[in-house]
DNA sequence: TTAACATATGAGCAATTGTTCATATGAACA
DNA sequence: TGTTCATATGAACAATTGCTCATATGTTAA
């Protein structure tokens, strides 16, 4: 038993079918990656927690970030597509905000992690 | 007025100003940021998703997922070394479980995202 | 229409990341 | 002690990513 995967002999195999049925489909797992994956760049992060403030222009964002407007504007393409942010224009200008309830849950629980104290054990590490 | 990042005059200055005073400090976000990157991966995403079913060895894991030892060993470092997996060992064998109540809100906050039904605008993306 | 401007986007490049392969570590047992 | 086995780790390589630069798009005003 057991595939090429793994050398070792002392595979639950018991355990192992019991999270396989448990586990949810592997798309929805896949789509979570990425949706994540969005959460995980600091300028995303940045231009996020700017929103969660105020509705902004491009080129606010730029400013407040001192990075460049293509920069943001690649970026913003990135949280658009990830059903992130929503923008609304107003003659050139472009305004962007929040799109979903959910994305400040899931950044406070983020940070109750990241403030969290740290064990013992892991300041050894 | 107005640094070089951006060619534009509009920018709101009262607006930038408020939020800037408002957002978290840089290092927060930044933690934040890496957090994010843990969860933004496919194999960790399912290892995570496994461990919230059983206690598993690394093996386990490699089995579960069809993946060599190698790739599980490396990445349960990387879940280590974000404090979301901790581990006991039990002679050779080494049981990685979950080490924070925050991970399954993350979790599950994220999944709410994914499954929310797409709006028309999005459709058309 | 033409010029000016706010934003979007494609190509290119450097930096980062996830896996594989080979090998090291460390525990159990003969 | 030496062997076996479960896990960890370093180097290397391919794939991905985020930024820059140049330019395209689309709107406003002259």
């Amino acid at each position: 038993m057991g595939d090429e995967f793994c050398s070792c002999d002392i595979v639950h195999e018991n355990v192992i079918e019991m999270v396989k049925k448990k586990m949810p489909q592997e798309e929805k797992l896949y789509d979570l990656a990425e949706l994540f994956k969005v959460f995980g760049d600091t300028t995303r992060v940045k231009i996020i927690s700017a929103l969660f403030e105020a509705e902004l222009c491009v080129c606010d964002i730029a400013e407040l970030l001192h990075m460049t407007q293509s920069a943001i504007s690649h970026q913003l393409r990135v949280l658009r597509q990830a059903r992130l942010v929503k923008h609304r224009k107003e003659g050139k200008v472009v305004f962007y905000s929040l799109d979903d309830e959910h994305i400040k849950n899931i950044f406070n629980q983020g940070l109750k992690h990241i403030l969290e104290p740290r064990g013992f054990e892991y300041a050894l590490q």
